[in-house]
DNA sequence: CTACAGCTTAAACCATAGTTTAAGGTCAAG
DNA sequence: CTTGACCTTAAACTATGGTTTAAGCTGTAG
C-alpha cells in the first residue's frame, strides 16, 4: 500500500496538503498500520485526483467537500445522486457564464489599438475604467 | 471634494477598502484637509475604478500595482495591461473548454436512464468526476 | 549501530484581500 | 449643545488554502 508522500507524489500535492484535507474533513481518515503511519488506496488517489480538478476548475475546498462525501456514498440511489449532479450543473453553467463575460470584456479590450502612442491619450483600458 | 465615504460609494467598496489599497501602496496618500480628512479628485476615482476593472478580469493587487504606478507617472501601462490581460484571456479560454467538458460529461449522464444502480460500480456520475 | 529519509502531531505561520474594533476627532442638524 | 453620521488610527480578526516548525517515532541502507 501507499504512504502518505507517495500518493502525494503521485497526485502532485505535498504531503501538508493531504493531511490538511483530511482535517478539513474532505478525505476520511485512512487506515493506519501498526506504525501509525497513513495507507492509500487507489481509491483515495482517485478521491484526490478528483478534488484537484474539481479545484483547477474554481471549485472551492468548501464545495468539494460534499461531492466527495458523495463519492464516498457513492452507491446511493442514483436518483439522488442525479440530483445532485443537477445542481451542480447549474453551478457550472453559471460559471461558465460569468467567465464567458468576462472574456468577451477581455477580447474587447484587447481588440483596441494601444491608441497613439504618447500624446496626451491614456491606455483605453484605464479610460474604459 | 469628495471624503473617502463619497468616493467609496461612487466606486462601490467600502471605505475601509480604500484605506486598504492606500496602505497597500496602490493609491498614493491623498491630500488631508484641516480636519485631516483624505480629500479625493476625480483622477482618484478613475484610478480605483480601473484598480476594480482589473481585480474584476482578476489581476491580483500586486499585478495592479505597478501599473497603476505607471498611470500616475503618466507612462503608458497599456501593453503591460495587455500583456497580463492577455495571459489571463489564455487561462479564462482554457477554464471554459474545461467546464465545458465537464458540462457535456454531466448532462449526457444527466441524460441516461436511471436504470438500477449497477452492482459493484459507484454511481457513473461519480466514476467520471 | 548509526544515519537519514519519511512518518506523526499540534500549533504557528504565510499570502491575499479585506473587515472589524476600539478609541477618538469632526461636521451638520435641530 | 447634543446627537448622529462620518472621519482618523493601529491592531486584531476573518476566510481560503495551505506550509512550516518542533519534537518525536519508524524504517531502511550501510
Amino acid at each position: 500500500m501507499l504512504t502518505i508522500g507517495k500518493v502525494a507524489q503521485r497526485v502532485g500535492v505535498r504531503p501538508s496538503a493531504i493531511r490538511y484535507y483530511e482535517r478539513r474533513g474532505l478525505l476520511r481518515p485512512m487506515f493506519r498500520g501498526a506504525n501509525g503511519y497513513r495507507t492509500y488506496s487507489d481509491e483515495a488517489i482517485r478521491l484526490l485526483l478528483f478534488l484537484k480538478r474539481a479545484q483547477a476548475l474554481g471549485i472551492t475546498l468548501k464545495e468539494i467537500k460534499p461531492l466527495l462525501e458523495l463519492a464516498v456514498n457513492g452507491r446511493r440511489p442514483c436518483s439522488h445522486v442525479k440530483q445532485l449532479a443537477k445542481n451542480h450543473l447549474r453551478e457550472i453553467e453559471a460559471k461558465i457564464r460569468e467567465l464567458q463575460m468576462l472574456q468577451r470584456e477581455l477580447r474587447a479590450l484587447l481588440r483596441r489599438k494601444p491608441g497613439r502612442p504618447h500624446r496626451n491619450e491614456v491606455c483605453p483600458i484605464i479610460q474604459r475604467a
